[in-house]
DNA sequence: GTTGTCACG
DNA sequence: ACGTACGTGACAACC
């Protein structure tokens, strides 16, 4: 087998490491106060390379400093760029340090770039006979690519990398890896800072070294192309191209003084490796290579408990009036989970036990459902919902280390308090996946010293936290939020949880076998017009059908290879029968496997119902989801998939299902926020807000119709508007060209100026304080909004503008389901609220409270919030969720 | 475990 | 020229 030759460009995995974890940047630190996230970055890239790659030599370069042959030719190479940060710069010799403790060599040349390094060792070692990999930060060096080297460029973080071959290089660009250059010279690098020719991009670079093999060859043939600007800009900067072309060329023979033999790869040096680790706190690295010293791997601190049993309860009545709570559920279902033990007390006293049934002792119950004893829990919708299993109440609940950190940081949020809590930089407890283990492995501890220790670590955690968090949630102006909203809210869901909906079982199950039937027809169908059998489920098989076999045109590719999803599909149609019943096919078998079997296998055996989860600390928005089944997405929009709605019904005979949704919800919190006066005007006369939208837009006078087109153009304009609209998307979405796409937007912003300056005024907020928030002060944490990448900036921008409006509309509704439950307890209601889908809340009632519900429902959510603008809401009601009617 | 697809607001 | 609308979850296939 050939050698293999590790080449690694130091520098630029360093900044990729660094940015990476930019967000996270103070929680990278050791006890010095020295920043180590870019050392660890690093090191998990090490870990991960030669994980796949085992070299026989190995080499980092580095650059030698800003002044390079690059910069005495022009001046101003790489300028421009802003300084690195000083917490950046304090890692590097460390970074060497790691580097040489791996046992990896390192190299360095005055005047000349790691790059140059790189290539001409690349180059040395394709002669040599080795296959090199060469791992960087930068696209850049993907030109060195070749039969022998393989260039893999960090993606995402510093582990997910894209690996160039000439084959990868030809695919991505249509061109050879030396080409590249060409390519470069051309088109320009704004980070390095050269400009290329003016006028030319990418795309046309790429078209011109495709016709003239390279820049040199442009200018042999420069004749043969047509009169043009570009022509002019081609010819007039033939200087510049030239220039630009030395400065993107990566040296293959730079003056380097070593010697591929002398980079001989002999492993890491083990104890210099776990000195090194102990000096940065790399705790996770050194648990890895099992050195921690027992006293060291749980450096925790000690922690006292007592087991409960039957004859120590009365400890239980001398907790006083405040305590943690915890009952472990190890399953993440904790509808069905099995119960672990439980822990409960405060600082001088923690209370643990493995056996549930001592909670239905008087004394614990009386403890738990004492509202005058303030209780601090972990997720207290899944305790709340676990105790009433037991037939239990947990009452006086103050503080949910969960929901108040979910609502301080929706980012680094997790189900595990252990994780949650290192992320609040309390560290006196280990996460689940420490003590439990994960995937098959993961089991309570047998061992009862090891279990009772983390139980009690964790309540100690949750009463370690909570001042800290309430502070910070003060600071950000967010208590109201947790006091007001989330945490009676959680209350409110875990009574939906429990009511659970009652699903008619026998009615899916029908369905089920007609659409068996029917799915069977149009297999064979399509078998017969494909004249083979095969899998019409996975999309490479089908690609190699409809884009191989029957030769259809390809459309549009993903990176795995042909595209197969529906807007490809229709595009199709027309040329093959084939194809309609493949579309058929997979909405019916869409039908058959998430909402007819999946349902089925949901519902309780014991009352018939579904028991959903709703995610209270989950979304980006602080909207719900719901999980374990998600009662959010039963099918509405076609009339096939509507049907499943007939299985959901009420649970007592005589009873109907009751529906109320807001209408337009989030273009009225639009106009709220923007205080924009013609889109509040329209909402306040009551329009069709996408026909008064149409008639703004296109200019229609008064007695003019709006035809349905034109209503259908401005409702995508208006969705566009909300999602952060580019004239692109909207091109797409509508089918117009995208100058006219442009033109709608422009329209827009000129009908709803105010809307245009809350969009401006939303990101600069966003790029000063690093966050956007909504009415109630929820906030989202938009770490990419001053990115360097276009794209990621550029979707933290349409998240800064989306999520006030899509959060506000989230915290509207909540609000209303509230008040909602209250009404319906002070109303003294059988009505149970049993659905919230975002904009709609679903009930079940007798009949007789359907008058009651029609006027109460609409006036508890229209009056939620007070806004600038009314809200409406639309009720319907009916026998099933299938057969609402006004 | 990741990817592609498709269900919802 | 860039790369392409926001927020979710479940399933089947494939690695």
């Amino acid at each position: 087998m050939a050698k293999q030759l590790l080449l690694i460009d130091g520098n630029s995995i360093v900044f990729r490491a660094f940015f990476a974890m930019h967000n996270q940047i103070d929680k990278f630190t050791n006890k010095d106060g020295l920043h180590t996230a870019a050392i660890y970055g690093f090191k998990l890239m090490l870990d991960h390379v030669l994980g796949n790659f085992h070299p026989d030599a190995a080499l980092v370069a580095f650059d030698a400093g800003k002044v390079t042959f690059r910069t005495k030719m022009y001046a101003d190479y790489k300028g421009g760029r802003n300084k690195t940060p000083e917490e950046l710069t304090e890692q590097l010799p460390y970074v060497r340090e790691l580097v040489r403790d791996s046992g990896l060599h390192s190299y360095e040349l005055k005047d000349y770039e790691a790059d140059d390094i790189i290539g001409t060792l690349a180059r040395e070692g394709d002669e040599a006979g080795y296959e090199t990999l060469i791992v960087t930060g930068d696209r850049d060096l993907t030109q060195l690519a070749s039969d022998h080297t393989t260039v893999a460029v960090t993606h995402k973080g510093v582990t997910d990398t894209e690996h160039y071959t000439p084959e990868h290089v030809k695919e991505k660009l249509g061109i050879t890896p030396t080409q590249i250059i060409d390519m470069k010279a051309l088109m320009g690098d704004s980070s390095d800072n050269y400009p290329g020719v003016t006028k030319i991009g990418e795309k046309t670079a790429i078209k011109l070294v495709k016709q003239f093999g390279s820049v040199e060859g442009i200018y042999e043939n420069i004749d043969q192309l047509k009169k043009s600007k570009m022509k002019e800009h081609l010819v007039e900067e033939e200087e510049v191209a030239r220039q630009c072309k030395t400065l993107a060329t990566i040296l293959r023979d730079a003056p380097i003084d070593i010697k591929l033999a002398d980079l001989k790869y002999n492993g890491p040096q083990t104890e210099k490796l776990i000195d090194f680790y102990q000096k940065m706190d790399f705790r996770s690295f050194l648990k890895k290579m099992n050195v921690l010293p027992d006293e060291q791997k749980v450096e925790i601190a000690p922690i006292k408990y007592t087991e409960l049993t039957a004859d120590n309860l009365e400890l239980v009545t001398q907790l006083g009036d405040r305590g943690s709570f915890y009952l472990e559920m190890p399953d993440a279902n904790y509808h069905t989970s099995p119960f672990a033990g439980f822990v409960l007390g405060n600082g001088e006293q923690w209370l643990v036990s493995r056996d549930p049934e001592l909670l239905k002792t008087k004394q614990v119950q009386k403890w738990l459902a004492d509202s005058d004893i303030k209780k601090d829990v972990f997720n207290a919708k899944a305790q709340i919902v676990g105790l009433n299993r037991l037939g239990l109440e947990l009452k006086g609940i103050d503080f949910d280390l969960l929901l108040a950190s979910y609502l301080l940081n929706t980012n680094d949020n997790s189900n595990d308090l252990g994780k949650l809590a290192h992320e609040h930089e309390y560290t006196d407890v280990q996460t689940d996946e420490e003590v439990y283990g994960k995937g098959v492995k993961r089991s309570i501890p047998d061992e009862d010293e090891t279990f009772f220790k983390h139980l009690a670590n964790k309540a100690r955690a949750i009463e370690k936290l909570r001042s800290q968090l309430f502070k910070q949630l003060d600071e950000n102006e967010q208590l109201p939020l947790y006091t007001d909203i989330e945490l009676p809210l959680t209350h409110v869901l875990a009574k939906m949880e429990i009511t659970g909906v009652h699903v008619n079982a026998q009615t899916l199950k029908n369905m089920g076998s007609k659409l068996t039937e029917r799915l069977a027809e149009i297999k064979e169908q399509i078998y017969q017009e494909a004249g083979e059998e095969f899998n019409i489920n996975s999309t490479k098989q089908l690609g190699q059908i409809l884009f191989e076999k029957l030769k259809l045109p390809v459309i549009k590719k993903t990176k795995t290879g042909y595209s197969t999803a529906v807007d490809v599909l229709e595009k199709l149609a027309p040329q093959a029968p084939i194809v309609e019943n493949i579309l058929q096919y997979r909405q019916i078998s869409k039908l058959q496997s998430t909402y007819i079997k999946g349902l089925l296998k949901v519902i309780h055996s014991s009352d018939q119902k579904i028991h959903t989860r709703y995610l209270q600390t989950l979304t980006q928005t602080g909207r719900l989801s719901s999980v374990d089944p998600n009662l959010q997405n039963i099918p509405v929009r076609l009339p096939e998939g509507r049907r499943i709605r007939r299985a959901f019904v009420p649970s007592h005979d005589g009873w109907q299902i009751f529906s109320s949704d807001y209408s337009q919800v989030e273009l009225r919190v639009l106009a709220h926020i923007t205080g924009d006066h013609n889109l509040q005007e329209d909402f306040k006369n009551g329009e069709d807000i996408h026909a008064s939208t149409a008639r703004r837009i296109f200019h229609l006078k008064p007695e003019e119709k709006i035809d349905r087109n034109m209503r259908r153009r401005a409702k995508a304009v208006n969705f566009g508007i909300v999602y952060g609209i580019s004239d692109y998307g909207l091109a797409q979405r509508i089918h117009v060209s995208r100058s006219q796409a442009h033109e709608f937007i422009q329209s827009y912003f000129k009908e709803f100026p105010k809307v245009k300056d809350y969009i401006h005024d939303t990101i600069e907020f966003a790029r000063e304080h690093g966050y956007v928030e909504t009415i109630t002060h929820r906030r989202r944490y938009l770490p990419d909004i001053n990115a360097k990448n276009f794209s990621r900036r550029s979707f933290a921008e349409r998240t800064a503008m989306n999520t006030p409006i899509q959060g506000s509309a989230a915290d509207i509704i909540k609000i209303a389901m509230i008040k909602m439950q209250d009404e319906l307890e002070k109303h003294h209601l059988k009505t149970k609220m049993l659905l919230q889908i975002h904009d709609e809340l679903v009930f079940e009632a007798p009949k007789e409270e359907i008058p009651v519900l029609s006027k109460l429902v609409p006036d508890v959510m229209d009056s939620a919030v007070k806004l600038s603008v009314p809200l409406k809401v639309d009720s319907k009601y009916g026998d099933t969720w299938y057969d609402l009617k006004k």
